[in-house]
DNA sequence: TTGTAAGCGTTATCAT
DNA sequence: ATGATAACGCTTACAA
């Protein structure tokens, strides 16, 4: 401790925390003193002695496709940057198929091991959600369900992504378009269906229900549902896929097939993943500020936890990308 | 706590900490009282107390492709899965280019907020591993140079493999063979240049200086670099790429230019990414046990924090995966 | 403005 | 085998 410079151990914390009743003269004392002694409080001790243990948690499934998407480790990134700022850490633990997720969730929340946590890859009715309510836990959701708070959930406007990226296709002729669509359980899945939906219907189009399919988000998910849309009678001349790894499952699949992707077929994705450009075709994809959904998913954290008083900004707007894969389709 | 049993809060601890002092009576008792009651011991006060905080920190650049390449998604997992089966955690944090990394570095050594340190990207001579050994700070690397003690790294053969990578193209016929490396400053790179230059030195074949280039592990640099690299009169037949990024920039730019990836180019990369079977050509890469790597890297950790007495696996073996993208090159 | 002292919820060292 | 009691290194009333 600072013993050394004659002060008591509460006046060099509060020197040290910024607190008012501190005379400056002092402050600059201990400051230099502990820069020179290289004096760092110890973060247990202060967080035992706060209750607070400035982590924030995230739980990912070990297995599945999510913790390899480059978009959401960019996601991921925005959200260590903005908490480092606040000298908050981010703790990433992973939930592996064969545990009890609610209870790995439980044992977070008991164990003041961590002070809020994040949920990504929202479900319909989301147990995890329900659970955090139940003991009033901290929480901040990368995506979106009816009755989500505004103080507690980010997402990317889903539906109107989908809507407008449907639109398009049914502008550039198209009648017959399949959706193959993340699985159904989760959130985005949803409203992703609806912007579809509500595009083919406005438009006053048939929707074949074998054209709504559901996959893992990967690409041998996605090349197996194209096989079976392939093979429809009623085939489509459209694919919408929900991310860019399907849709290069996709494009793979139609040239098994013998269709041309981008020319016997459309086919657009979502995420603007790194390799879409570069894919042949290049991916048509839906492009949002993945570093900026992060970055405000750790506000809502902060406004929560430290009473941060940071504009919510709920919703993240989209953009399409247009590219080769649906953009040369003469549709008959 | 538990005193609702009667018992001491010191008989509460060892029962539940397994120590061997204890009355195989009382110990049921207890753990079946803390069940019932839901009981969880306070992770912070535990930490405090025993002057560990059961946290390991991985510092990730928050800029480049490293926090975004899939396989190291996968290791990251590998890592977090392993740690918490022994109830340690991950704490992720960035880095960003604004930052002081040194500071950042001895920050997290001196704060107490974790027990050890892993280390990625191992730069030749690096500023980082001097650091964190002056101060006796536990660390474990992905990655290697001359020097690293057995218990403190984990890496894939390197050498070996941009060795048999090379040779494979020596085989097929190639005399002129580029290497696109990346950043010159990591130790990968450095071990892969050297598996490279073995192999044209054992065939006995010219080595432009041209042809040794090194690039960020992205598509764009390696495409801009292959543009040099076609440009050359004595141009290569074939490009050796450091990941499968690079391959997927090295196979735009060869299109862009006219020339066939695949057929009048042969092109490889290393890593095996999701994408890399979807590539047209599909890309000839080095694969490894991602996963397994992780896995290692928290294993090693544990032996130094915990005595474990895991065997000590330091290098992991890799594969060609033979795909199109060199497989059919005429070379005259 | 500063110091004193109690407490945060454990572990660890003694006795008993 | 169990129980007091003192750390652990801070924060935070409350006093001075």
């Amino acid at each position: 401790m600072l013993a050394s410079l004659g002060l008591s151990k509460s006046t060099v914390s509060r020197a040290l925390n910024g607190y008012a009743d501190v005379n400056e003269e002092t402050r600059k004392k201990v400051i230099n003193g502990a820069q020179e002694m290289g004096y760092k409080p110890n973060a247990t001790a202060k967080r035992l002695a706060s209750g607070k243990s400035r982590n924030i948690g995230i739980i990912l499934p070990s297995s599945n496709q999510l913790f390899v998407s480059s978009a959401f480790s960019k996601v991921l990134a925005g959200v260590s940057n903005m908490l480092a700022k606040f000298d908050y850490q981010l703790i990433v633990t992973t939930v592996s198929a064969l545990q009890d997720e609610q209870q790995v969730y439980f044992d977070f929340i008991t164990s003041g091991l961590v002070d809020g946590l994040f949920i990504v890859r929202t479900r319909i009715n989301d147990e995890r959600i329900c659970l955090l309510k139940k003991h009033h836990f901290p929480y901040v959701c990368y995506g979106f369900e009816q009755g989500y708070e505004a103080d507690s959930f980010v997402d990317v406007d889903n539906e109107q992504a989908f809507y407008l990226l449907t639109k398009r296709q049914i502008e550039q002729g198209h009648v017959r378009i399949a959706f193959l669509d993340a699985p159904s359980n989760l959130t985005l899945s949803q409203a992703r269906q609806q912007g579809y939906l509500k595009a083919m219907k406005e438009a006053d189009l048939e929707i074949d229900a074998h054209w709504l399919l559901n996959a893992e988000l990967n690409e041998s998910g996605a090349m197996k549902m194209t096989k079976s849309l392939m093979a429809l009678a009623h085939r489509p001349t459209s694919i919408l896929c929900a991310d860019d790894n399907m849709a290069l499952g996709t494009i793979s699949a139609c040239e098994e097939l013998g269709y041309a992707p981008g020319v016997d077929v459309a086919i657009a994705g979502y995420g603007d993943y790194e390799h879409s450009i570069y894919s042949k075709p290049s991916i048509t994809t839906i492009k949002y500020d993945t570093l900026a959904v992060g970055e405000e998913m750790a506000k809502l954290m902060l406004n929560k936890l430290e009473n941060k008083q940071f504009k919510i900004h709920n919703w993240y707007s989209t953009e399409i990308i247009v590219r080769q894969s649906d953009a040369n389709v003469a549709v008959r």
